[in-house]
DNA sequence: TAGATTGTTAATCGATTAACAATC
DNA sequence: TAGATTGTTAATCGATTAACAATC
């Protein structure tokens, strides 16, 4: 569904108006049946004969995604990575806003970026009570990462957007988990490339 | 399998010697029967009665995701992520080592990170000449993306890390592409949100 | 109306799970 | 040998694709 947001997205840029399944098709390399199966899984948002309407489809796939409410993130961990998500404006766009970057290191005290405060992990508690938080992403050492993790969870957190290299053990299973381990993501890639280089 | 590797890993530096597939099971939160489907497909790594032994299976998955030997990468767009993944020292670990950084802002020339030197992008082709690249990681904005990537194919590289936000075009089917799209990352993770507190 | 294209059912494929025989 | 646990086949499930009738 993302990737679908994201091509429609791409093409209401182009000044597309219509799509049919077929275009799609050739322009996502997914097929055609695939298409129509998933996105008439949501709803009849086509019209036969005529195709999709590129705004109305666009508009109705970003309600479905929950993107038009928008959402306060936190990041734990103000590491190199935790800095570039805070400084990664685009997900502004989204409706996703950086509101805090938390960490433990007391040097960093007072710093901030773009006006997002960076504050000591002692104070989640404090911040939480005063700010409403949807996501919290954890970019700071595996070791840490559990304990933190339900730390959120009991200060009500609904979401964690987890790139610490383990597969977090929540207490609370209605909390959602989106898991990005780059270092899988690498040997994965590392995996195909040998394949590529086998098969033939 | 990354996954696999993973786990094993933790395994080892916990001290565990053997794990039958009902254990590893349990941790890992997949069928026994997968775990053994899945490992049987890269050669009888197990023993009947005993199980499998952590130190040899960790060998040979790594052997299969090719991490015996080392693979160097570039970055290109030295901007925030760039500099995060640069500054990632664990990468190096998994034989994963990045050997210069690319961008096209002047203003960056001569800066370094852990002693990556930063360079400009037009100097690419020189760079390549002089040192083996196996993998190229983009980080940089989604309108050069696919220039970039088919320079870098023309270049002769096997493999790219696309952390742009597009789906790569390449020329060459050859090539393997991993994509790590963060912002699709976090509208799914939205969507799963919504999800959660509609059922129950 | 004729043509285009969806919505939807049916067929195919692959991946997951269950079961159990082989064997350490 | 008896017990444990894998390797492997067979059964189940879900997701993808093909086909076509419905309809704009």
């Amino acid at each position: 569904m993302p990737r679908y947001y994201r091509y429609l997205g791409d093409l209401l840029d182009e000044g597309v108006e219509r799509i049919s399944s077929n275009e799609l098709s050739e322009k996502m390399k997914v097929t055609a049946s695939q298409i129509r199966q998933d996105l008439n899984n949501f709803g009849g948002f086509g019209q036969q004969g005529y195709g999709y309407n590129v705004q109305y489809l666009y508009d109705e796939i970003g309600r479905i995604l929950g993107l038009q409410q928008q959402h306060n993130i936190i990041v734990i961990g103000a590491g190199n990575l935790g800095q570039a998500l805070a400084n990664y404006s685009k997900f502004e766009k989204l409706g996703f806003m950086i509101i805090g970057l938390f960490d433990v290191n007391p040097g960093l005290l007072g710093h901030s970026l773009r006006g997002i405060p960076i504050m000591m992990l002692d104070d989640l508690e404090a911040f939480a009570g005063e700010n409403q938080i949807d996501i919290a992403a954890l970019t700071m050492p595996k070791h840490s990462a559990d304990s933190v993790a339900n730390r959120l969870v009991k200060l009500g957190i609904r979401a964690i957007w987890n790139f610490a290299h383990v597969d977090l053990d929540l207490m609370d299973k209605n909390v959602v988990v989106e898991n990005v381990h780059l270092s899988d993501s690498l040997m994965q890639l590392s995996y195909n490339m040998l394949q590529s280089s086998q098969d033939l």
